[in-house]
DNA sequence: GCGCTACTTGTCATAGTATAACAGTTCGTG
DNA sequence: CACGAACTGTTATACTATGACAAGTAGCGC
């Protein structure tokens, strides 16, 4: 997995979006980190695939599909719906990215190789998304489950609500 | 409201969903308890929203916008989208149904009256939904968003999985 | 009862999201 | 080099959702 050594007891809580860092920096080292992932699992990380992923990084917000597509049209690729969503089914598939479902919208993982179930902050207002872990098996959802005999293989875990600077503009 | 007290510390972990259950006063129930809501919050229960919300509680399953527009179609009541958008739109704002996210569709709510975050397990198998109850405030999102300081309005807590019947077809 | 306002319903039109199916190409392997 | 698997691109189509406007209806003050 790439990511150093870190104890499943201590994951981030650092919700990476909602603070200015080095973006240049943050995007050499993902397209970096998923070169690797690709050529130790054999998978091709071919130039569609690598053009969207920078895509995303680059924005550095979730985008439609269809943002996909005529940004990858302007980088020269085809035009049709079908590149943008095989290009974000690979990257999805992969942990390079992830699908925010409320938004129809998809943005590059924050913390690239780490084993973990996303969750997400969406600013209802500028539509910033920062992403945190979730911990899928604790809490009610975990106990329903259990007492249901439900077998969980993914969670969606979407906040919607005020990012900082939003909640300061709007007064208290 | 209706549902009797129930401390904040112990939710129920009733999925509701996955098991077989009177749904004839099931559905009357509901129903009445839409009813007594809106004459209280002074809502009109106009008679597409009624049948709107019967059809839910009557498949018991999350239909999608269209699906719900044909069942309404039916019925007799108008055949153009927002028809049925708008009695979704009604029946979600005031807690009688849900929107999954995951799957584009609406259901029932499980727990009407109940002041609470839903979460659901939905199998991808059957594409049976159930619901049960969020605590969004705790665990790591709840960590992440205050440590962000993001205003948390609204949760999605939607897990995909198998449901006991379709885990006990696929075998273990 | 009359007229007012707010709300609701229904329609047409259009925007946005997503996938099926097929042809041509490229890559890795035997 | 021949082969199969995977990838890219295309056309066509399906599914999901909303804006805008006209007509009807309920509730309210007079």
């Amino acid at each position: 997995m790439t990511s150093s050594a870190r104890s499943e007891d201590t994951p981030p809580t650092d919700p990476v979006g909602f603070e200015t860092h080095d973006h240049a920096s943050c995007i050499a080292s993902a397209i970096a980190e998923a070169e690797a992932h690709c050529a130790r699992e054999g998978l091709r990380f071919t130039p569609v695939r690598r053009k969207a992923l920078e895509i995303l990084l680059r924005e550095h917000r979730a985008l439609g599909a269809y943002e996909m597509l005529d940004a990858l049209r302007e980088a020269g690729f085809g035009s049709q719906p079908p590149v943008a969503y095989r290009a974000l089914e690979f990257l999805v598939g992969n942990g390079f990215a992830h699908k925010i479902e409320r938004l129809n919208a998809f943005i590059a993982c924050a913390h690239p190789g780490a084993n973990h179930s996303p969750a997400f902050m969406i600013c209802r207002s500028c539509d910033s998304v920062a992403e945190a872990q979730a911990t899928p098996a604790r809490g009610a959802l975990g106990d329903a489950a259990r007492a249901a005999g439900f077998r969980i293989e993914r969670t969606v875990v979407e906040a919607e609500g005020l990012c900082p600077a939003c909640s300061e503009k709007a007064g208290t």
